[in-house]
RNA sequence: GCGCCAGUAGCUCAGCUGGAUAGAGCAACGGAUUUCUAAUCCGUAGGUCUGGGGUUCGAGUCCCUGCUGGCGUGCCA
């Protein structure tokens, strides 16, 4: 990394000039191009320390660091920044280990094996996922692919909520249509119950394999086998859907089994025993309030059921159990009160946590006809995934997704996605990766291959933008990190678009492949071949193709 | 009321641990195709970074405060 060249330059200045310093200064990509390739604000940072005015000290600095080859020029400028222009053999060199990395090109062994938790989704699964799903698959999914990638071990989990209230609600409704298939006339449906289409076809299957037996066994025993039927074939719909967008789970964990396994009791039982817990009314509560929560919880209502803090307080218990270093949290803005009380359990239980993050995806809304798209899963109205899948493609809702930071509400008008023309950046992208690979074919066909290439063909890549192209593809590791640091995989997205961008410019002003000019052709095709692999790479941690045509 | 999140170009959004003249895409306007893919490129125009105060060499970025919007504040999950 050629920044962390200069800013060791720049250290070993200091020390030689026998100066204090501190090493919080920085080496940066100015964005104006007059301030050179890299700048640092070391002076500034360090004259106050050695009593010396900024631009003087940067003076100093110049003086000693001119004497490197590796610098074009080294300029002061502004209240004491000091800029650097590299030589072009710097950058050459770097191009070659680019290529040299092939396919594995940033990554790294940043990561130091954390091992991370990421739970992400975690839709009930009462029904089909939807649009708010698919923003956060391709956020936690694209998250993951990228942390793995820098040396993280990223673990993707699905927590899935297949006991509770809603779960008989999921039964019940089941057992309606279940009633009107058989022929019972149903004066209304009640408005509680899930309205949708797919319960009618998942009772009419069900009907299918049970006939009218049902109707001849107890009542408790029909409604379990109606939510148990319903339960799995959603969760197989929504492992189908998931598929079709690219992403994959570690583990679905189930709520059902954290029951049966009596972790909930192991829960209430810790508490307990950490004094957490009263009863009064009739109800068990937990004293969250002194945790930090505004006011106590129920954990065990009047009726004797426990509340849906307990089994979420088991399952992070059970996170923790497991051994990961950092557990992340992909919620809804909805949540964001659910979690103070969580916090409060697993401080109480003496928990670590600052190891617990929470993110939060904001919500969306869909419009249409410049009018936001109410939904609701209960009443059936709902856009799905596979709906959108249809619509706009995987690869441009996953770009679409994971194209703006996590914390911002998100605006997607259907009739543009719909519209799947060039106003779609995902094309861009992809278009400059296929772009590439048709120009590749191209010099295959003039015969100007890299065989007799000899890396002092590269001193003809002298252009800006040239030059600023293998500075962009140098730029992916910090990228990358900062993604993984700051749980904000839109930055790699962000990233894509500019490289591409690049491409295009440069495709559009310099001929790349020119039979008269073999070398200079090879030169330049070393490399557009860089820049496919690197588009590449990054496609593929967004979870988004790259094709070799379009 | 209290809490969380957001407010940057007409629209949708970037802006890395504070850095120099705030950037893209779309929309608008004007150009480029005997050409390696025009799903592209070049140019023009567009801004009091929600208002105010503070911190310092320096603030879109950090702190305080006002305003606006979304969400939360259940013995629902």
């Amino acid at each position: 990394m050629i920044k962390t060249k200069i800013f060791a330059d720049i250290v070993a200045c200091l020390k030689k000039l026998d100066l204090k310093y501190n090493d919080n200064f920085t080496v940066e990509i100015p964005n104006v191009k007059e301030h050179g390739d890299f700048s640092t604000n070391a002076a500034l940072i360090n004259a106050k320390l050695n009593n010396l005015k900024p631009h003087d000290l940067a003076l100093k600095i110049k003086e000693i660091m001119q004497k490197g080859k590796n610098y074009k020029s080294i300029d002061i400028a502004g209240p004491g920044f000091i800029n650097f222009k590299m030589a072009n053999s710097v950058f050459h060199r770097n191009l070659i280990q680019i290529v040299n990395d092939k396919n594995n090109y940033g990554s790294s062994n940043y990561g130091k094996r954390q091992k991370i938790l990421l739970e992400f989704i975690s839709a009930n699964p009462t029904g089909p996922l939807n649009v708010v799903s698919a923003r956060a698959g391709a956020y936690g999914d694209s998250l993951a692919r990228i942390m793995n990638y820098i040396g993280f071990d990223a673990f993707k989990e699905f927590y899935v909520n297949d006991a509770g209230n809603q779960v008989d609600i999921l039964g019940e409704s089941m057992e309606l249509r279940y009633r009107e298939l058989h022929g019972e006339r149903l004066d209304e449906f009640p408005e509680e119950a899930y309205h949708g289409e797919y319960i009618k076809d998942l009772a009419a299957q069900l009907s299918v394999i049970d006939g009218s037996k049902l109707f001849h066994i107890a009542e408790k025993d029909r409604l379990e086998r109606m939510q148990n039927f319903a339960l799995e074939a959603i969760h197989n719909m929504q492992v189908i859907s998931l598929n079709g967008f690219d992403v994959q789970f570690d583990n679905w964990m189930s709520e059902k089994k954290l029951r049966a396994e009596g972790m909930l009791e192991e829960a209430l039982s810790y508490l307990a025993e950490a004094n957490c817990t009263y009863e009064k009314d009739d109800a068990v509560w937990f004293c969250s309030s002194q945790f930090g929560d505004e006011k106590d919880r129920v954990l065990i209502k009047t009726d004797g059921n426990p509340t849906y803090l307990v089994p979420d307080i088991a399952y992070h218990l059970t996170k923790y159990q497991r051994g990961f270093d950092v557990l992340i949290d992909v919620l809804g803005p909805d949540h964001h009160g659910h979690v103070s009380k969580l916090k409060a359990a697993m401080l109480a239980l003496e928990m670590d946590i600052s190891k617990l993050e929470v993110v939060y995806l904001q919500h969306i809304n869909l419009i249409q006809d410049g009018e936001a798209v109410k939904m609701s899963k209960r009443a059936g109205k709902i856009v799905t995934l596979d709906d959108l899948i249809d619509e706009v493609g995987k690869d441009a809702a996953r770009y679409f997704f994971v194209n703006r930071k996590p914390n911002a509400h998100l605006d997607f008008d259907l009739k543009l996605a719909k519209k799947k023309s060039s106003e779609n950046p995902v094309y861009y992208c992809q278009y400059a990766h296929a772009r590439i690979a048709s120009i590749l074919k191209k010099a295959k066909k003039e015969k100007i291959t890299l065989k007799d290439f000899n890396t002092k063909n590269l001193k003809r890549l002298d252009k800006e933008i040239e030059l600023s192209i293998i500075k962009k593809m140098l730029e992916l590791p910090t990228i990358l990190n900062a993604c993984a640091d700051h749980r904000e995989p839109h930055r790699l997205a962000v990233y894509v678009h500019e490289l591409a961008g690049l491409f295009h410019r440069y495709y559009g002003k310099y001929t790349i492949v020119d039979a008269k000019h073999k070398e200079l052709s090879q030169s330049r095709l070393y490399l557009i071949s860089a820049i496919m692999n690197v588009l590449a790479i990054t496609l593929n941690l967004l979870g988004i193709s790259a094709p070799e045509k379009m």
